[in-house]
DNA sequence: CTGATTAGTCAGCAT
DNA sequence: ATGCTGACTAATCAG
């Protein structure tokens, strides 16, 4: 079970479940340079300081709200990188869904390249054997008065010569 | 996102993030038959009870108790709501992956007979040229000695009949 | 320490 | 009420 903190005697710093206010601060200018006392930084510059620049504005605080300052900005961080995270395993989703569609199209391409050499190989193989039943037939006997298949032959014959590159 | 309880008032103890005592319960038999006030349930069978069987233990229970039991049971099912949500997303990429796969070994496989195909095509068109020209020579003068290439012809001409199923 | 990833929690939507 | 998913947090791992 989870809940329940029994004690009630708690350090009284542990409870912070998140209470950051300030969220989407646009154009939040809170800096307040002339701070004194001002804990306050909006989230974005809190994660986007350097450390050194956030040392700068680390002088003069108790350490307890150091360590709350430095482990507010991990976990800005850290929801920025959560959001890195989800936005890759978008990307590599849509990616492949992309990769897919493009091999997808290529099987198309390739199976209708295909099936058109097919009917280029059917139709040539026959032109083939009929012209070569003719050549056989002239070859044997030039005077013989067979019942050949002429015409086909004739117009494959007469078709022209110039067939591939 | 969850809008930070601007808490300060809450009920003091939805601060439940996660200090289960009974984490992983394996082997957990926690049931304590003789329960007589016995508040606990393990985490599993909280979980799997029907609403029905639930309200049987929500017997006696204050307001209170029943409002948290219930939002226990509804986080305990929403952690497994969770997981089941990551593991689909994991099962659709690796399907996603296959399915790729497989696109892949079909183009390579389409490319491969395309490339035969080619070659076959590529082939049968030389000997039909070579033919053709044989047979337009014997056709026009079959009495002209002239300089066909006669032997790779009479080759395509011996070599028989059948050709294509 | 920084960045990425995992599991758990909650909000919010849909059924 | 139930199931799912996006976003957030903490924990943890890798560099």
């Amino acid at each position: 079970m989870n809940e329940r903190n029994p004690d009630g005697v708690t350090t009284a710093d542990q409870a912070q479940k998140m209470n950051s206010d300030s969220r989407s601060s646009k154009a939040l200018k809170v800096k307040r340079e002339s701070g004194e006392n001002v804990p306050v930084l909006s989230d974005d510059e809190l994660m986007s300081l350097t450390v050194r620049e956030l040392n700068h504005h680390l002088r003069g605080l108790s350490k307890e709200e150091v360590v709350r300052l430095k482990q507010r900005r991990r976990t800005l961080k850290n929801r920025g990188y959560a959001a890195s995270c989800r936005v890759k395993r978008m990307s590599q989703k849509e990616a492949l869904e992309h990769q897919k569609q493009e091999l997808q199209q290529e099987v198309r391409r390739l199976s209708s390249e295909n099936a058109g050499m097919r009917q280029e190989l059917e139709g040539l193989s026959q032109r083939f054997e009929a012209l070569q039943h003719f050549a056989r037939t002239v070859a044997h006997g030039p005077v013989t008065p067979h019942k050949v298949n002429t015409t086909s032959v004739i117009t494959i014959v007469k078709s022209g010569g110039q067939h591939h590159s």
